[in-house]
DNA sequence: TTGTACGCGTTATCAC
DNA sequence: GTGATAACGCGTACAA
């Protein structure tokens, strides 16, 4: 179907120079001169000559791939999350115009130590790990330095995280705000990094308020969402607020109140966590503190291109998105208001 | 960090034996004494050696990688849509286990023509097309023919689709059977080759029924369905069905019926398309014709492994899902037409 | 059945 | 500034 591709050597042969000074030029290399640089150049435009990545590795002993590692656990796999999907979308947005690719691993959460020993062996620019629990993310640590967990991994792994406790107060915050006292939460996972980052700053924010937090667990599943606004709704009827750990579950939330016949936001305000495409398909419009996931995976992998990760880390600041789930009641006065105590987190 | 790999070389020079008979154990080749791939393979198990996919790439002139391509026009984005998670989760299922791995390419619609070259050129065991007009994946096609689209594209490229036209029939069928009479459509871009079947498919069965089509023009995002029910209702106010071709415009339907107090399914009944995570997401959740977009892309997957691909095509059947926004009105009889419930209409 | 030797397209080292 | 040339790790005719 199509001609042989041209080599090096035919571009090297064509502009009458040699393959070190071929390759000089392809590479943008030091030490051509201008007009053999200019001669070669227009070689290389008019065979199309596109160097071969898989010699490149070979003798580079490095291949220009980003290696993307999501493991599979139910809650977050490619098909059925939409956060996996704006992780892939920011590598992809920040590999276009390098010859880098990306390359993509899910892995099955039972195969995933023995999947993750080889991707770690076979890396080259370096690894991005989505919802690898700690232990793993050392273990490729371990094997590679080169690999940027999505958010927080164990003690050493380069990682990058949204601010989740920051996040969660300013939804608290927004709640109070608003007139809400009877404030409720629904958690992730209890050993999840970025479910602990919600909850931690769900708890201090209502303790700064000198409200008692009212939880549920939950995993970051719609049911859990769901199943966690039931139980709350029966252990305390008059609640007017949740804060949700996820958009996902944050629609299960809105479920088991419409259920519940309780509405939004008059009887009870939303708050969910990542602002994920979810916010828009629900209704009433979901109010979520986003986290800016395209964003922060695009800095992982300029982390990984550029390569000084030594104990690299990197937090990104959330921000709440105020949508109609949340909208204060006018029917909630001022005058119910607090006078905010010492120490009320700023905006 | 780590020690230099162990190459074949040091297989055949651990066992005893030349490269070759090393080679041909490590791919299953024939030619090789039973008791010799026993030792052979004891020493790659021993030394955890792993062929470089580089070397093999050069060597064999073909690397294991399975292109995806994906432009991006807005509407469907690895970020923003649910249905290229899907495929990218649909192709890593079926490379799972094999050598070959997955490489992304996500080309601005702009960049689009330029950079489909490239990969068509580069491509090895061959590419999965998303998103790519008929006029590119022609394009493509004529480079590269180890190629499969998702969704049909020009005549003579390999394509796998979902039987568009049945599914479009089946959510019209039940709707009807549900005792909806005044059935209207929003339908996807005017070119797109699975919104024309969904069209043409809503069309035949409408006709079938006896009932005059109701249609607006509509994109394939929320918007798009929020404004095309918005112009429904002005110019049919007693409508009481709708078939939308995605589940993502659907959910704009879902929100403009609330918005004009149409309560779903009551006065209005839905049916989406796709059966995306989506659908779960709604009040009520919505019925939808699914497409087995995971078997498919797996399908494709599968397809490009194998390598017989002149004029393959392959179309898998829809099924729909029947959830609470479209469940029968039991105030409708069947076959009958519908009284006008109190209170209607309004706006 | 087994082994030798060359080629794949590129980078990098070192002489010029 | 330039150019031979040796790796890089593997597949595979071809010879034994």
């Amino acid at each position: 179907m199509q001609e042989r591709r041209p080599t090096l050597a035919d571009v090297a042969r064509e502009a009458g120079v040699s393959v070190t000074a071929a390759s000089r030029v392809v590479n943008g290399g030091r030490g051509v001169a201008p007009h053999v640089r200019r001669r070669v150049q227009a070689v290389i435009d008019r065979l199309a000559y596109r160097p071969s990545p898989a010699a490149r590795a070979l003798a580079a002993g490095r291949a220009d791939v980003v290696e993307l590692v999501v493991v599979d656990d139910g809650e977050c796999s490619l098909g059925s999350n939409p956060y996996c999907g704006r992780v892939v979308a920011g590598i992809a947005a920040e590999l276009a115009g390098s010859p880098a690719q990306l390359r993509i691993h899910v892995v099955d959460e039972s195969a995933a130590p023995r999947r993750l020993v080889e991707v770690a062996g076979a890396a080259s620019l370096g690894a991005i790990l989505v919802n690898v629990p700690a232990d793993l993310g050392a273990d490729f640590y371990r094997r590679c330095d080169r690999v940027v967990s999505m958010g927080r991994s164990a003690p050493r792994v380069p990682f990058i995280d949204p601010d989740n406790v920051a996040g969660a107060r300013a939804a608290v915050d927004h709640l109070y705000r608003g007139g809400r006292r009877r404030l409720a939460a629904i958690h992730g996972p209890e050993r999840n990094p970025c479910a602990i980052g919600r909850r931690t700053g769900y708890q201090e924010a209502m303790r700064d308020a000198g409200l008692p937090p009212l939880g549920a667990g939950g995993n970051f599943r719609r049911e859990g969402g769901y199943a966690g606004t039931q139980r709350l709704l029966a252990d305390h009827p008059d609640l007017d607020a949740l804060f949700v750990a996820c958009d996902v579950m944050a629609v299960g939330a809105l479920q088991a109140l419409a259920a519940a016949g309780r509405r939004v936001p008059d009887d009870v305000a939303v708050v969910g966590f990542d602002d994920s495409l979810l916010v828009s398909c629900t209704i009433p419009p979901l109010s979520s503190v986003r986290q800016p996931v395209e964003e922060m995976a695009a800095t992982a992998t300029r982390a990984l291109l550029g390569g000084h990760l030594a104990a690299w880390q990197s937090t990104f600041p959330t921000t709440l998105k105020v949508r109609e789930s949340s909208r204060p009641d006018p029917r909630r006065g001022r005058g119910r208001l607090r006078r905010r105590p010492a120490g009320w987190p700023r905006g």
